[in-house]
DNA sequence: ACGTGTTACTGACGCGGGTTAGTGCCCCTC
DNA sequence: GAGGGGCACTAACCCGCGTCAGTAACACGT
């Protein structure tokens, strides 16, 4: 009753050739000359019958799984409330598809399950690691074992090409935008435990910018937070107890809303009692109240960039040992001169700003066109 | 040099056994028995050889790929908007690492590329098709050729399962809320283009409340919004302008920050002059300015219902056509009685609640402990 | 001595396609 | 008309594993 699926030989009894033949048609090879009519009829018959090459059986003459992993090693908290990670799936599934790769995604928070088996299976060719953690025993044996391994995040003292965004830099960007309008007490309020390199990095780039600037960098002006708002609204508050700040980096905008709260509850005002900029520029920093300062991550173009790296390390290209992207900071309403330098008019103009001044739609807003 | 990586037949001649035997110990066949020793000799030697069978070969000689496919179907914009995203993968993830099979993401906007490759190559066993359009041609074709395929949101006349939230119900409990509450001008609007079934579905859910309730349904109170911030902010400002509603009912908690944003920007305020119920209850919404009322989706038993069934089809096991999960709603405190139904004491006490009055946590918070 | 089971295993084929070493044929050259 | 050289293909092997049919060895009953 049911017809089996077409396979070559099906395709090549139609045609009236070999198997081989077809095999050559349809995968052009370029030191085989086929004739153009011998080749329209092959294609004609694999299309009469509805013909496509069956994965396994290529992969395993091949040699090949034309599949990449993604390894997600965040806790599954961090993972969901990572609002740039489908960006960045799609920058990797993007650059997957342009040579005929698929992107197998292994959400793994530390210690529950291992990917192990993805590349000893032979089931990817290879994986870009997100969130690489030290304590991970796992990774050191598959770099040494030489599988093709692309760190997202960086993980000093592994011998495997990582990509990542500058971001010491983006702090930097933070930090100075903050002393050029004039603040002096600056808080840190990091985006995740500094076990996790972004998160040290984040915080190192906050204190060069301060030292360059000849400003103190007092370990009391820094707190950590762990991904998720309410880490935020808890480090804000617990910052705004120790010290007068005027201005606070806070290297996460999700962490950044809940520090938002927190200024709320302690009856200050953002920007005019104290400054925030945030981190990574989430779709939805435009429209935070106030409007959020931050350092805008090239999500979509750190996918790509992991997964044209991985794709140039299984294809035996030269990979540069560490690629670092560029930010860039994304000026809002959530910063502004403190109080000492600002007269009472700049306040009031920050708060009843139209939706063009405080720069709510990142330029993507505007040609949008209107509803209805 | 480089040792080959081992096959079950090095597995069978260190351990002195066919190979036959090496995949009978391996895969722990119930029906063939074989005594402890010889099987304490295959699985040791396995183990000092490394031994990792290789997928394509297992999968080419097993007949399945013992993968699974999740295609996005929405447009990019749209996906990375979407906050719940993570959790449904990391659900259906989970589903599928439970019988040891893998998941292919595939984000693929409309006419960008199609996923029959996927489903006809074997290279999955079946897809879940996350926001299926009514305009995608290739979906019935790979229904009528009997391919496994679970719908995640709804699509009518397909035949094939789908696994949903129940927005109808959703939408009736956010409206009976702010019914109860005293409101009568209540507008409405939606996520997304009502040619997306869940647009439509909430919208639905909005009309009957209203209906059920005794109140008029003027389409003049209903205004489309498309998946982002800005777009609600477009479609609030468009409500406002049309209609004096105390309350609203944004059918997605993205679209809803940016309605807050409108507001913001016509001098009203939420609660006090005009209420707001979302959608999704998205991580951050607990930190939203107000904290956001919303009705919470089950993200990950959403994607654990869709692997499941979608594993339950292709084992040829009977599947629901329609599995809808249920909806709760969240009470913050973007909602309350009607201006003309309070009094001014009221109104204070919303702004300036604290954290655990104004559920921020939503039962998340308190047990994480204090930072540092 | 012979059948009947049972246990413990193995030989060989097949999954579907990639690939190498060749083969037959025709045309051209000397 | 013999030799040489493309051209257009093909036979056969290989990838690594699952699996069925089968066999050898031994115990048991009669």
């Amino acid at each position: 009753m049911k017809p089996r699926r077409p396979t070559s030989a099906d395709v090549a009894a139609l045609a009236g050739v070999s198997r081989t033949t077809v095999s050559f048609v349809l995968n052009d090879r370029p030191d085989v000359a086929i004739p153009a009519a011998t080749r329209g009829r092959v294609l004609e018959a694999a299309r009469r019958l509805g013909y496509h090459p069956h994965a396994s059986a290529r992969q395993l003459a091949g040699g090949r799984s034309r599949t990449l992993g993604l390894i997600l090693r965040q806790s599954p908290e961090h993972v969901a409330g990572d609002a740039l990670l489908a960006e960045t799936l799609r920058g990797l599934a993007g650059a997957a598809r342009a040579v005929d790769y698929r992107v197998i995604v292994e959400p793994l928070a530390p210690g529950n399950g291992s990917y192990d088996e993805l590349l000893r299976s032979h089931r990817t060719d290879g994986v870009v690691v997100s969130g690489p953690r030290v304590d991970d025993p796992a990774l050191p044996r598959l770099v040494a074992d030489g599988f093709p391994i692309v760190l997202q995040g960086s993980l000093p003292g592994l011998d495997s090409p990582s990509v990542d965004v500058d971001n010491v830099a983006g702090a930097r960007l933070a930090i100075e935008h903050l002393i050029e309008l004039g603040h002096r007490v600056i808080g840190c309020i990091t985006n995740a435990p500094l076990a996790y390199t972004a998160a040290s990095e984040r915080l190192d780039g906050y204190r060069a910018a301060l030292r360059a600037a000849g400003l103190p960098s007092d370990d009391e002006l820094v707190v950590e937070a762990e991904f998720d708002a309410s880490s935020g609204h808890r480090a804000m508050a617990t910052l705004l107890a120790r010290a007068p700040v005027t201005a606070v980096f806070v290297a996460s905008d999700v962490v950044a809303l809940g520090a938002f709260a927190a200024l709320h509850d302690a009856g200050l005002r953002c920007p005019d009692d104290v400054s925030v900029v945030g981190f990574d520029d989430i779709p939805l920093a435009a429209f935070f109240d106030p409007p959020l300062t931050t350092v805008r991550i090239p999500a979509h173009d750190l996918g790509l960039a992991a997964g044209s790296a991985l794709l140039d390390r299984i294809a035996g290209r030269p990979v540069p040992s560490r690629t670092l992207l560029p930010t860039e900071l994304v000026v809002r309403s959530s910063t502004a001169p403190p109080r000492s330098a600002t007269d009472a008019e700049r306040g009031r103009r920050e708060r009843r700003g139209s939706m063009e001044e405080t720069d709510r739609g990142t330029g993507r807003g505007p040609e949008k066109g209107v509803i209805e």
